[in-house]
DNA sequence: CCTGTAGGTGTACGGCATACGCTTAAGACG
DNA sequence: CGTCTTAAGCGTATGCCGTACACCTACAGG
């Protein structure tokens, strides 16, 4: 009977990652998203009551790319552990803005929430005790959050690196002589290295 | 000559501190600080050039708290680092509105690049390779930043809890049962047990 | 006591989220 | 085909924000 809308929820959510990608998270704003899809500023209030609400359409957007479903069981755990970390930094690093949106939101989001369930399985099937995966999950999650959004805001591989490598070195040494080692290790590498230390911590509590 | 100044620059500081403290991020305003010290908001801008200005003095202030001396050498090296490790989370977490902004300027911070360079001598003493105190380091600090995130922002023990034990069991089996364990768990222990584990896989690259 | 300088203030502007009320497009029904 | 109903979309206004700018003024040096 009424008017029908012109716009599906996706493709708001779509417009405001497009903002998000293109002018970074402080270019996100109700306005701009109005532009970015051809409408008034208040025409977005029949999709969304706040921004707020906006905000968890754009990560749900973001983690629903995710692959949650278990790897195949024939590898060991912590290469398994290791696949579903990657799957999630190989996305959210395509969108960096968008990590402080989902560390807010985090406890909302199904996608997280059934991708947690899949490291937890993973982590149950290793051995662990219920208290090893309550430490396991949360530690993890703690790591690839961090390890996120350090590299994406100033990485110690990148310009961060120049500042630190041009202390001076009588007050900074080892942190002098870490920077020039600092640009040879990139990122990927760094990511994978700390979350291997993490990962062989856990192993070695098993018996 | 002129008129002396009625503040320090760490009155103010401590001011927006407060500010912070009792109102969140979110309540951090020029307005605010002003009210806090009792001048006008344009007062402020005699102290530093701009609110990001603001914020760096805030973070050294409150990183200013955190003793970067290195611990005594007659304990084993991962616990000097986790002791480290514990100087920044007992400041910070006493502070945690202030983690984003430690984020945001953390490579200006001239406190946590002592910190640093604490860490990475003891990672050096410890026998650890160039690559391996790069990771070492960034992984130490991508954990920190984001356990105190997440622990601050609904940790697992705590309200966000319920809300994963009220999931279906049906659809997230391992989650429900996971998170009646997580109750058992306080955030020190949860902290020291992911901060354990990255350690131990540290230790275990040595020879 | 006078005066130059910098400290402190008031006002104003553009941008933000969003409450509210209006106009209007378009499917449903006669 | 005409009309009616209902929500879609829009314009305006309010009260926040950071901050530019012009102004007044308290005070140390002379």
């Amino acid at each position: 009977m009424p008017r029908p809308r012109s716009l599906t929820p996706a493709q708001l959510a779509s417009a405001a990652l497009h903002v998000i990608d293109h002018d970074g998270l402080a270019g996100l704003s109700m306005r701009a998203v109005a532009q970015q899809v051809g409408m008034s500023t208040m025409a977005i209030y029949r999709y969304v009551d706040d921004r707020d609400e906006l905000e968890q359409h754009v990560i749900e957007l973001v983690l629903g790319a995710v692959d949650t479903t278990p790897p195949t069981t024939d590898r060991p755990w912590p290469e398994r552990i290791e696949i579903m970390a990657n799957r999630v930094r190989d996305i959210v690093g395509a969108h960096p803005g968008v990590v402080p949106l989902i560390i807010a939101h985090r406890h909302r989001s199904t996608r997280l929430l059934r991708w947690s369930e899949t490291v937890v399985g993973i982590l149950t099937e290793a051995g662990l005790t219920d208290r090893e995966r309550v430490i396991g999950l949360r530690s993890l999650l703690a790591y690839i959050v961090g390890a996120i959004q350090l590299e994406h805001h100033g990485p110690l591989a990148g310009p961060g690196t120049q500042a630190i490598a041009d202390l001076p070195p009588t007050e900074f040494p080892h942190m002098s002589e870490t920077a020039r080692h600092a640009r040879t290790v990139n990122t990927d590498e760094e990511f994978r290295g700390g979350l291997t230390n993490l990962l062989r911590g856990m192993t070695s509590e098993l018996p």
